[in-house]
DNA sequence: AAAATCACG
DNA sequence: ACGTACGTGATTTTG
């Protein structure tokens, strides 16, 4: 017979918690609460000690939220007690364990545990399971029949009553219909549900016993006397609402299929360092083996060498993966491919590659799916030969990126966090003169494990509310990122350069200057020695980690003539170094950059870029600004637009936190930061200041306030800080309860959520004995969602805008993304045409409570048009 | 390889 | 009493 165990997650760990907390808690070295863990994972040791293969376990949560019956009843478990912060802080911990173990568990938003554990039970028992159900909760009795039992938990964790259809009356006085009636009369002080004043568990008991349901009761009023008569007459009807309460609810919309709850087994890799982390050794000790999997990296991936897939019958979904020379980022050169079924394994050369079409044709066919790790680079790899690639659904780099923006963009970290451990690959070398075969087990392993592991791997993004980001944002970004890679960005050299030798003139004085005014040479971009001079030779009040940043000379400026030089050296020397000669080395043959767009790199869903970095060319400073004008298209009638999100962060952090004030300012377009600077600092005879302090504190809220941080910035006492942001939270009273929502968030799930649902985990926010850590978590909770928000709204605007520019037959291109600025190559008879349309498309990219603004402006330079 | 600095959002 | 603004990448010096 099939079996089915159910356990409530939070019954056990409370039970787990309590049973263990009379003395001094069981913690980690780093004073991290254990003992709940401890206890829970015993328990569940046990069940796997008595289950056998093929049967299927679940382990259900309720998520916090407020359900349906706080609908109906406000004052529903409203006075229940909050949850120990020792046992808090286990919580997400007692998720990984299960993770670890490979266990499937489920929870639902507006459910309770036992309405989906009473979903399931239910519909497994009707096809054949025998179900049992681990609580210590006497709710889950009335689930109780035939295919049912419950495992009701007493005082200790192994005191386990076993409660079937067989002993229900006898241990209870009650059959399980009985239950919800039964806590309508008596009530339940737990849930705070009063049940009919009057009667208690007794007088219940022998009611439903006569007459089985309260409707029959009431029915048969006149048959009762004394006191329960006047109970049952004056308060029937709250007993019916109470039972209500105490019924669970069968029918919760449940995405998953009971096949979904076969357990498979564990890692012992995956176990063992859970085990390890939280100082778990008597766990590991007493673990059953018998549900431990083979580690997968024994297995030896094979490939055969084919000339052509002439005749071979390939299936629909293909995975796959190029093999490279190991070249620069942006600039590899094939070697061949490998072509995975899930049974063969074929490796073909990039020049039999080339020449078969039939390869070519799959390769191009939407239709075909594919499955590999990081597309992009290889669509971007094989457009550079003409070789087009399309049809992708499965990307190994950006799920693991999904499930853990903390996976470093890497390809053994990705496939490892999948139990996959790639071979070390090979460096290759393709010389004319080198006829030494090369071995492609790596890319074998890449193209094998990319389309095997896919199902698992989908199954884990549902489990993380994933999938929708997935499918609609990432998978179809990565082409619109491959299109703005292929595309490149132009740069006129020479422009360049000439630009450069004003910067070099200008750094050669200075040298001069400086060095005059130390009385020696030195190395002036060497921070110690800059120190040295300054602190040291010239006797300038230094700080205690002698650092010569921007903000500590700027505060030095009057000291002595020669830190004005040294700031304006540091500043050409930037300039030259990373914005001449650092990015001439970047331009290709085509007299463009090839950027790369790292899609799985950031932990808030940001897009960052490299080889070069176009996100963060000059703009601020004038001087800097110039690099800009080396940036345009080379043809007459080209130019450049740049479409900007007007203060997107603020805008959603008011929307977000549905902040009435901030939302009103900004839909009738008064300036924000006037509108906190008039709150905040009123009696400020300076309006210019009182604006910039405004926008500062503005700022520090987005990225996460703390009072030393502001005074740091506005250069004011602490104290005077702490008053501002008290302030701030007055005028803006529910950003000060979002931030709560968001602190609260952090501390119980361990990650944050962005409007689509990204996750950011955040696991330092555990560390009991780090203070700071645990502050910068809380910093970094608060500033993801809004960081992460504004990519999200900014990823579905470049994706809707590929979409329109291509539906339309544009010639104009997307060809930058700067976080929330997109840059247009457009051709001028298209100026008209596209302007408005993709502002549009980028302000109804998502819905907001707030307003979106975009700006923009077209220039035959990016110095012009920005 | 890490630290310091500074460019951007 | 702690010791602090969020996210990046490139360059240079230094241990």
């Amino acid at each position: 017979m099939k079996k089915l165990t159910i356990i409530d997650g939070n019954s056990l760990l409370f039970r787990a918690y309590y049973a263990t907390s009379k003395n001094k808690l069981m913690t980690t070295k780093d004073g991290l609460p254990t003992n709940a863990i401890f206890a829970f994972a015993n328990m569940i040791n046990r069940i796997l000690q008595s289950s056998k293969q093929g049967q299927h376990l679940l382990v259900v949560f309720d998520t916090g939220k407020k359900t349906f019956r706080h609908e109906k009843y406000e004052d529903y478990k409203a006075q229940r007690k909050p949850v120990p912060e020792d046992l808090i802080v286990q919580l997400p911990i007692a998720r990984e364990l299960l993770e670890s173990l490979n266990i499937y568990t489920y929870e639902l938003d507006g459910y309770e545990a036992d309405d989906i554990a009473g979903t399931v039970a239910k519909k497994a028992g009707l096809e054949g399971y025998m179900v049992n159900i681990y609580t210590s909760d006497r709710d889950y009795l009335q689930l109780v029949d035939k295919h049912i039992n419950v495992q009701l938990i007493r005082r200790g964790l192994s005191d386990i009553d076993e409660i079937s259809v067989d002993n229900i009356v006898e241990k209870f006085d009650l059959t399980a219909e009985m239950i919800p009636d039964f806590k309508g009369i008596s009530g339940d002080p737990s849930d705070n549900i009063p049940g009919i004043p009057g009667i208690g568990e007794k007088g219940a008991k022998n009611l439903l016993n006569e007459f089985g349901t309260i409707e029959n009761i009431i029915a048969n009023t006149d048959k009762l006397k004394g006191k329960v008569k006047e109970s049952i007459e004056e308060f029937g009807d709250l007993g019916l609402k109470c039972r209500d309460l105490a019924t669970i609810h069968l029918e919760v919309p449940l995405d998953f299929e009971l096949e979904d709850t076969l357990y498979k087994g564990y890692h012992f890799s995956k176990i063992s360092s859970f085990a390890n982390r939280y100082e778990l050794r008597q766990f590991m000790a007493r673990l059953t083996p018998k549900f431990e999997l083979p580690e997968e990296k024994e297995q030896i991936i094979a490939y055969e060498e084919i000339k052509s897939i002439k005749g071979l019958s390939l299936p629909n979904k293909i995975g796959f993966a190029l093999a490279f020379n190991g070249e620069m980022a942006n600039d590899k050169t094939p070697l061949g491919i490998v072509l995975a079924t899930g049974k063969n394994n074929y490796f073909l050369t990039f020049n039999d590659l080339k020449n078969d079409r039939e390869l070519l044709l799959l390769l191009e066919d939407p239709k075909v799916e594919k499955y590999t790790y990081d597309y992009k680079t290889q669509k971007v790899c094989l457009a550079r030969y003409d070789i087009k690639l399309e049809g992708l659904v499965f990307d190994i780099l950006l799920a693991s990126y999904l499930l853990d923006s903390n996976n470093p963009d890497n390809i053994r970290a990705a496939f490892s966090y999948f139990h996959v451990s790639l071979n070390v690959p090979e460096k290759k070398q393709l010389s004319l003169f080198d006829d030494e075969a090369l071995n492609f087990t790596f890319e074998a392993e890449i193209a094998h494990y990319s389309l095997v592991k896919a199902p698992e791997i989908m199954k884990s993004l549902k489990d993380k509310d994933a999938v929708k980001i997935y499918e609609e944002i990432e998978i179809p970004l990565t082409s619109v990122l491959a299109k703005m890679e292929i595309d490149g960005f132009p740069i006129d050299k020479e422009k360049l350069l000439s630009i450069g030798e004003d910067f070099r003139n200008n750094l050669n004085q200075l040298t001069e200057s400086i060095h005059k005014l130390a009385g020696k040479e030195f190395n002036i971009n060497s921070p110690a020695q800059v120190a040295g001079v300054l602190f040291d030779d010239l006797g300038l009040p230094s700080n205690r980690k002698r650092s010569t940043a921007v903000d500590v000379l700027l505060n030095l400026i009057d000291y002595h003539p020669i830190v004005r030089l040294i700031l304006s050296y540091r500043k050409y020397a930037k300039l030259i170094s990373t914005y001449v000669d650092g990015l001439v080395e970047y331009i290709h043959e085509d007299g463009k950059f090839h950027s790369i767009y790292h899609q799985a790199l950031t932990t808030t869903g940001r897009l960052s870029t490299s080889n070069p970095n176009l996100q963060n060319i000059s703009v601020r400073d004038e001087e800097g600004r110039q690099i800009r004008k080396a940036f345009y298209y080379p043809e007459e009638d080209v130019e450049i637009l740049s479409l900007d999100y007007s203060q997107i962060e603020l805008r959603i952090l008011a929307s977000l936190s549905k902040c009435t004030k901030l939302v009103n300012a900004f839909n009738q377009g008064l300036d924000i930061h006037n509108l906190t600077a008039s709150a905040l600092f009123k009696n400020d005879n300076d309006p210019h200041n009182a604006r910039r302090k405004a926008k500062a504190v503005n700022f520090s809220i987005v990225y996460g306030i703390s009072d030393f941080g502001l005074s740091e910035q506005l250069e004011i006492p602490v104290i005077e800080a702490k008053d501002i942001i008290r302030r701030f939270y007055k005028t803006y009273p529910e950003i000060a309860t979002y931030r709560q929502s968001i602190i609260k968030d952090i501390e119980t799930n361990s990650y944050v959520t962005t409007l689509t649902g990204r996750r950011r985990y955040l696991l330092e926010i555990n560390e009991q004995t780090n203070y700071h850590r645990r502050e910068f978590a809380k910093r970094a909770a608060t500033n993801a969602p809004i960081q992460g928000t504004a990519a999200d709204l900014i990823k579905i605007a470049m994706i809707k805008i590929d979409k329109y520019l291509e539906e339309n037959n544009l010639e104009t291109k997307l060809v930058l993304q700067i976080h929330d600025e997109l840059i247009f190559r457009v051709p001028t008879n298209e100026k008209s045409k596209v302007l408005e349309p993709l502002k549009a498309i980028m302000e109804q990219a998502m819905e907001f409570d707030v307003k979106l603004r975009v700006d923009g402006s077209f220039g035959k330079t990016w110095y012009d048009a920005s």
